[in-house]
DNA sequence: TTCAAAACCCCCTCATTAGGGGATTGCACT
DNA sequence: AGTGCAATCCCCTAATGAGGGGGTTTTGAA
């Protein structure tokens, strides 16, 4: 038997999830809550197989409720449902630990699959959700467009290992003040002021 | 009429997908090849819709070619489609810029789906493919092991930005001392010994 | 209540970095 | 043959950072 928890703000929405699940057989909803106000106490009590959980929840959210919950519990599969599919918390779920996310729109059609299909080890989602996924993680990938030079490329690569200048300079076999050279040119095409700066842009713009 | 060019070194599987995409009439195959040695000149006359890519192709693979596309055009649509689901380059077609992910076992029966949800702006993945995704983004944000204090955190969080110590100060109301007390501490938490090194273990062990 | 830790402040010194000048070599492109 | 650019090296000064002291006050947990 197949325990779930559901915590949502919309009792109506409760109320239909319970009745949608109790027509399947092997499913038994053993607790449902509009707040998350106890969700750590809930949740190691009852030990369900699966949570649903609303996003947009007052005091509580959902995704901070993942974040509780996966303190202390790594295994139970957590579904999380979101009204907008321009939510921008839902990688933030995603990164708290959840393991599916459901529109609710979608709900009726898609629940109870989505429901085996974690169970199975899956990580069902809407589509605009997968799409928003993968937009994430290809965005910047197109960088390069300020076109260091590859030496430049290797300092500041070494830079962002916590080289000093000294140290840099005698790792590459060369004077220091070439290393400031180098530098001081990825700084003026980076447009920073400082190594932190270059550092942090290198990051974001996944130069390194 | 959507067109859609198939590259797959798979002889059979080339016919068999061609025959399963004639019998939706919206579809026309206008290409198909056994590998990739010509593919951005075929895509740029061809201009199809969407293209089917095999990860798994001699010479040039299939992400390499996706890579190729994504430099000159950054709309069409591509699904690769993959044998294993442990295939650690599925991550990286991703990243080079796939928009959806099929194993090819599944082909049957949601190839045809796969392109309608990408044409209408999603991101097909099989179940598994979609665990890994997830997984992918989940990883490592396990950290928080360096307890830096959230007064610590903010400070970090500033000089990543690119901020001076005496820009700190200035930013948090505070004396240039006290920043430098909590620099002190950050570095003996990270146990590093400079700006950079925090930086890039900041980022690197993703807490900025 | 006591104790530890966080957050705040101050001083010192030496090393390092930022930013501004130069210069020479060698390679590639025209 | 000249032009541009990357890569190398040098010098200078002012500003900043690293690392070592020394403190007080507030706060939360034992």
């Amino acid at each position: 038997m197949i325990t779930i928890i559901i915590y949502d703000d919309n009792n109506d929405l409760r109320g239909s999830i319970r009745q949608l699940l109790s027509e399947v057989d092997r499913f038994a909803v053993t607790g449902d809550h509009a707040n998350c106000n106890h969700v750590m106490q809930q949740v190691k009590e009852m030990k369900p197989d699966v949570i649903l959980m609303d996003i947009d929840m007052p005091l509580i959210s959902g995704i901070e409720a993942v974040r509780l919950i996966r303190k202390f519990n790594r295994t139970t599969h957590i579904i999380m449902l979101t009204v907008f599919d321009d939510n921008k918390h839902v990688l933030d779920a995603i990164c708290a630990g959840a393991s599916g996310y459901l529109l609710k729109k979608s709900i009726p059609e898609k629940l109870v699959n989505a429901i085996d299909e974690v169970l199975a080890g899956g990580a069902p989602m809407s589509p605009s959700i997968a799409k928003m996924v993968v937009a994430s993680l290809q965005q910047g990938k197109e960088a390069e467009r300020y076109d260091l030079s590859a030496r430049e490329k290797e300092v500041l690569y070494l830079l962002a290992k916590g080289n000093s200048f000294k140290m840099m300079a005698a790792a590459l076999f060369i004077s220091i003040d070439t290393i400031r050279s180098h530098i001081k040119k990825i700084y003026e095409k980076l447009q920073v002021h400082s190594q932190t700066e270059a550092i942090s842009k290198a990051y974001n713009e996944k130069l390194i």
